[in-house]
DNA sequence: ATCCAAGCTTAAAGGACCTGTAAAGGGCCG
DNA sequence: CGGCCCTTTACAGGTCCTTTAAGCTTGGAT
């Protein structure tokens, strides 16, 4: 019983050849020239060159993100020289790696070898902020021990807070990065479900995390200053 | 936090260079000469030379079978020469090889690569959560003492979220994988076998295992949150 | 102390999404 | 060939989310 694999390498001669072998073997075989172009594909395996992969971290990181390879093994090819790096894309997520030119008998096996695992367990991808955690996995908030569940933009938003910790963004900026796009609300819009937010925060008295910049808009900070002015030249003169 | 790992190979030096680099790790490890030297010791890593091997087959097959190598991962060392025969070791069930001698790097990132994967699991033939059990074996949905017969794409869908419990998955991807390979559905369809799952489940009190994720699909979690959203704003004006 | 600008809060309209029902299409077995 | 069951599609009804708008509060400056 076959399996489905996919083919990222710059260099069609090797896609082909390589593609003959696996064919032969019994697997579903597609090609690509670069990543991206797989079209809803969704391989059980994914050959692609080191080449294929910069920065690696970056681009292996996304594949396991990403919908339609979250599930899929990776393998690197690598020419010799190379092989070093391709070795460490092993500590970055890949499942094995291989030196190009390789032989025939090897690519099975190692194919075959990695098939018969199960599929790389997606590593939980979630964000933290202090005693706040937000499981993009199980798409729940978390804080301490009680789980949230957030309306769609809400969880947009917060996701969006999390991984920008501590920069303060305006309203039109936070309406275009963290909407779905092409939607256009008005700046009000975003007050409302900054809201949403410090209201369902508020029992833990987590609302100061979101703090407003007034003027310039949002900011999310795990450690609130406590209230009251910072860095503000205050006048001496106290009633 | 390390892992334990067992070394056998016949020469000393091998052994001893191999487990301080282990060691320096952080790993917890052994060495034995021989295979059967490692009186009750249950490895997470089994790093095992070639030759120790013989017959290959039957010695993979031992030792998958044992009660303390089962849960082992296997990495077979083997000199150059070997190692075409090392490779196939792989097609008998070990989860890499390693040419001798390696560079110390290699080790490491290979060892580490293979540690953070699931030891290979005889999988199980019944899926759990919490009060029900789907048993693949006999194909049926037991709940508390009750079985129930699913249709097979009820059942796929079931088992599916059985091996994926928690984690939300949107309607393209559920009918990706839960569904047999080459067809073509609406996402709506996926609604339906969901509500048909939850209307078996109900007279059970289970149907809120199965959740709504508003936006992005469903989830199933057989510990169902206390009843619906937490801390969504309402009217808290007076009557 | 007072005033203006900016942010906060609430309510309600509108729409997007989910549920449940019904009926058509397709495969399998008698 | 006919009936049955499973699967899929379509649609009405209802729920929840998003956005807008309006009044209220707060902060900072005159």
């Amino acid at each position: 019983m076959g399996s489905s694999i996919l083919i990222v390498h710059g260099e069609k001669q090797l896609r082909t050849s390589t593609r003959n072998l696996l064919e032969k073997a019994g697997h579903d075989v597609r090609e690509a020239k670069e990543l991206g172009q797989a079209n809803g594909f969704r391989p059980d395996l994914l050959l692609i060159s080191w080449t294929a992969l910069s920065p690696v971290a970056d681009s292996l990181q996304r594949l396991r993100n990403h919908d339609t390879t979250r599930q899929s093994r990776i393998i690197v090819l690598a020419p010799r020289p190379d092989l070093r790096a391709a070795i460490n894309a092993l500590e970055l997520g890949a499942d094995d790696c291989l030196a190009v030119p390789f032989e025939g008998e090897e690519l099975l096996v190692r194919v075959n070898a990695c098939l018969r695992r199960p599929p790389s367990s997606p590593q939980a991808d979630r964000l933290v902020a202090g005693p706040i955690v937000l499981d993009r996995g199980v798409h729940r908030l978390l804080v301490g021990d009680n789980a949230l569940e957030l309306a769609p933009t809400e969880f947009r938003l917060m996701a969006f807070f999390l991984e920008n910790q501590g920069r303060v963004f305006s309203r039109s900026e936070l309406l275009a990065r963290a909407w779905a796009k092409n939607i256009h609300a008005g700046p009000r819009t975003v007050d409302v479900h900054v809201r949403r937010l410090r209201q369902q925060l508020e029992p833990y008295g987590h609302d100061t995390m979101i703090q407003t910049v007034r003027g310039f808009g949002y900011r999310f900070s795990a450690t609130p200053l406590d209230r009251g002015r910072v860095g503000r030249p205050s006048p001496v003169g106290a009633p």
